[in-house]
DNA sequence: TTAAATTGCTTAAACGTTAAAGCAAAAATA
DNA sequence: TATTTTTGCTTTAACGTTTAAGCAATTTAA
């Protein structure tokens, strides 16, 4: 059997004084509940020795707030996620509020159930990296008035609290620095998706292309299905490399890379003497070997905090406006 | 402004009864409420239509019983623990329980720091990587018959539930396999550790060795301290194959096999033609470039499932005995 | 045909907390 | 000195849920 928890009735019996008091001096609020100096410090000691902890049901339950954050992301399972996870954890924590996290797994069905589950355990508000077709979940937010902000993607057709890396900008100066570096063919490879950023990365591509008045070959944009098999990906490097002879290859995501990598080696190329890599985000391999791989950095602590501040905001003091941010990438190596 | 949540109150006032009989139906039991068939019926089909989502905080309250775990990892940037956490958290869904991650960074007042924490939001019982030097944290732990399970590690000094894989047996069994297969010449590199899943690895490493009648040599084994930085392993693995002419080297975690094939890569090795490689758990290299790597694979899904099994166990029944659970590893490639 | 059991519901209290309102006694002001 | 204000506390009610106890009306058993 567990030994029951102190709560504020205890500290208060113990000194005969009531509840309420106790909660006040708790609560560092003494001046507003009037209480006495010398019964104040008698309650913190009391609390000390009796090693009180406060009940966030009952306190969550009675503010009809619960400190707490529903962070849903795309794939629980990808670094860059996780990674995201991490420093919203961080800066939740800082502000005292709990983060309690679901995966969609890009499917808006799973979507809706870890928005479900997460409502019925009473979250405050929502970060949230939308999936592919979730516009009538983030519409149902909308209409309930649920705080919330999404991140990393959004949907041009509905107007809500955003934050991410400008994807368009990032892309295009990414594509233009190895174009200035003699890159004559660059192949694509990216997710075959109506997401927001992974649009925006092909079209500063395109972009690049047509300001340096190089011409489009639609047979070097890859497009691969999120289901892909890493054969798949294979074949799509072969292919440019083999067939269409580009001189590099941008992949525009951290998992296309990984797996574009693999390609590479397994092909036989060396990277910066046969073929040029630029990637979208960083990750193990790369970093691990050093690879000489063009990199865009998107800055992830920045779109973190950055939504975190705006849903708090959104939470604590519910003013009406939206804000749409995008922050720049960083360019390595 | 949010909507405000529909509360039972509001089904049992649209239909005219009481919020009790409201209860029994929507927990599904009517049977035990006495609840006729007609009102079951239009209670639910009220709540479905009012999109009634139980107050959880409220119902916390009441039973005492949050239906959460907390999880406390050494290092929740560390795949293999990552991995963990995801495993938990799907099987702790299964059982209707939510979990709540935190990491102590291998550092014992972090823990208790996160101890705390979870404490104070009411977890019902804990499933713990314990750091080393964390033994007090464990004790206050079993003295205020918190429920709780150690995974991954645990100390020969206190008698509590743990779950892990047989490291002695599964390092025993790699290594002798490696030596079958014409090692002559060993080095270690694991972590200068106190923790018993370390000293077992290394114990099955000599234990092999004597075994097949091969002398130990002190400087074969290189202990690493967790806070090294990536040039510590590689002067190690350069001491081992350069000085030490070794023609295998065991890597006795994840991240130590990570590193050390860093440096065998920078050393310009090839795995199988110039050195064995034998490594505790799988990594995301490992598995990218089909490196012909001696794998020590945990049964980490096994692991977790018995680990929630016995803290719910504990949790929902509170039988008093002690289970030490371990469960054998695999070798592949 | 009467007593006992069952059915279908309600009321009241509790979980731990907080907020508003209230009430003496002491202190400040007139 | 009489009145107002301030200080230091208490009481009450509420958040949404569950559980025990209760109470008629109906059904079953004796």
């Amino acid at each position: 059997m567990k030994k029951k928890k102190v709560s504020l009735k205890d500290i208060a019996n113990e000194l005969g004084v009531s509840a309420t008091l106790v909660s006040y001096v708790i609560n560092n609020r003494e001046k507003e509940g009037r209480v006495g100096k010398e019964m104040a410090k008698k309650i913190r000691a009391t609390a000390e020795r009796l090693n009180y902890k406060p009940n966030h049901f009952a306190r969550s339950l009675k503010n009809q707030k619960s400190r707490s954050i529903g962070l849903i992301l795309a794939d629980i399972s990808n670094p860059f996620f996780a990674n995201m996870a991490r420093i919203i954890e961080d800066e939740a924590s800082k502000n005292n509020y709990t983060v309690i996290i679901g995966s969609s797994d890009e499917r808006p069905e799973k979507m809706e159930r870890v928005l479900n589950f997460l409502s019925s355990r009473q979250v405050d508000g929502f970060i949230i990296v939308p999936t592919e077709n979730s516009q009538d979940q983030i519409r149902t937010l909308l209409a309930e008035k649920t705080p919330f902000v999404l991140v990393d993607r959004r949907f041009d057709d509905i107007s809500c609290n955003s934050v991410m890396t400008d994807n368009f900008l990032a892309s295009y100066k990414a594509v233009n620095h190895l174009i200035k570096n003699k890159s004559r063919r660059m192949g694509i490879v990216t997710y075959d998706s109506d997401l927001n950023n992974h649009k925006d990365r092909l079209k500063g591509y395109l972009e690049a292309l047509k300001n340096n008045k190089m011409r489009v070959d639609q047979q070097l944009i890859k497009r691969i299905k999120y289901n892909q098999n890493d054969n798949d990906i294979y074949k799509c490097v072969k292919s440019l490399v083999d067939e269409r002879k580009v001189d590099s290859i941008f992949f525009t995501t951290n998992t296309l890379t990984l797996k574009g990598l693999k390609a590479i080696h397994n092909l036989g190329l060396k990277i910066s003497k046969d073929i040029e890599i630029l990637a979208f985000d960083n990750n193990e391999v790369i970093s691990f070997y050093n690879y000489p791989v063009t990199q865009v950095i998107q800055p992830i602590e920045k779109i973190c905090k950055e939504s975190i501040a705006i849903l708090l905001d959104l939470i604590e003091n519910s003013p009406g406006k939206i804000s749409n941010t995008i922050f720049e990438g960083k360019l390595s190596r």
